[in-house]
DNA sequence: CTGGATCCTAGTTGATACTG
DNA sequence: CAGTATCAACTAGGATCCAG
């Protein structure tokens, strides 16, 4: 989804807010492992085989941007680059179980629908 | 956002799963509104009035496909076409109130920021 | 009134190659 | 290892016109 600020600032709907924030194409997914734990950079593309490089990092960065994910640079020798949820980031994690949970709903109905 | 069902059914995690369903860029609105009652077509335009017409027919015919929203038109002149949630949609509710909460606290936050 | 069909553009994403 | 740069391709979304 593409990041149109003006237009969720504008909003009145804070529903249209959250996910302004959490609705990029693999945020919730980043979000969802972090909230398991301090994650390296490596080690969440392993995590999302299906999203490229690029986006990882474009996505990481927005989070981080938005005041959710704290990223710290390890001056080292091969470098090392590690992403944590910051406590606003993981004020998130009733929504985010909230999605899950739903999520399983969901998928189950696809099944007996199949 | 676009729609890649393959990709979402593809992971295992259900958090993508639900984001595929309602992260639309008009969904979480439209469902939020329609918690509230049933609205017809031109109804949902004027609570929306940053989207286009052909947008909102999209997202509506999405949230009909996936189970969400139910569509009735009445044969009469001039037409008319009611949109409402189904059960299964209604049970989207609390993860919805959880969005509209946290929206809240970012808005919130992005004003002390500023 | 509620859309469907078409055309068109800007923005988003993937692939690939390169770097500190 | 953890990115950045660049280019090509795709797609979402707006505008407009038409129709039941």
């Amino acid at each position: 989804m593409a990041r149109k600020r003006d237009d969720d600032s504008k909003t009145n709907c804070a529903v249209e807010a959250s996910l302004g924030v959490i609705g990029g194409r693999w945020k919730g997914v980043v979000l969802y492992w972090l909230l398991k734990g301090t994650h390296r950079f490596g080690e969440l593309r392993k995590r999302l085989p299906n999203c490229s490089q690029r986006m990882l990092t474009l996505q990481l960065r927005e989070l981080e941007e938005d005041g959710l994910v704290k990223r710290t640079v390890y001056a080292e020798v091969p470098p090392r680059v590690e992403y944590e949820l910051t406590a606003f980031g993981r004020s998130l994690e009733p929504v985010l179980m909230g999605l899950r949970e739903w999520g399983e709903k969901y998928k189950r109905r696809l099944q007996r629908a199949a």
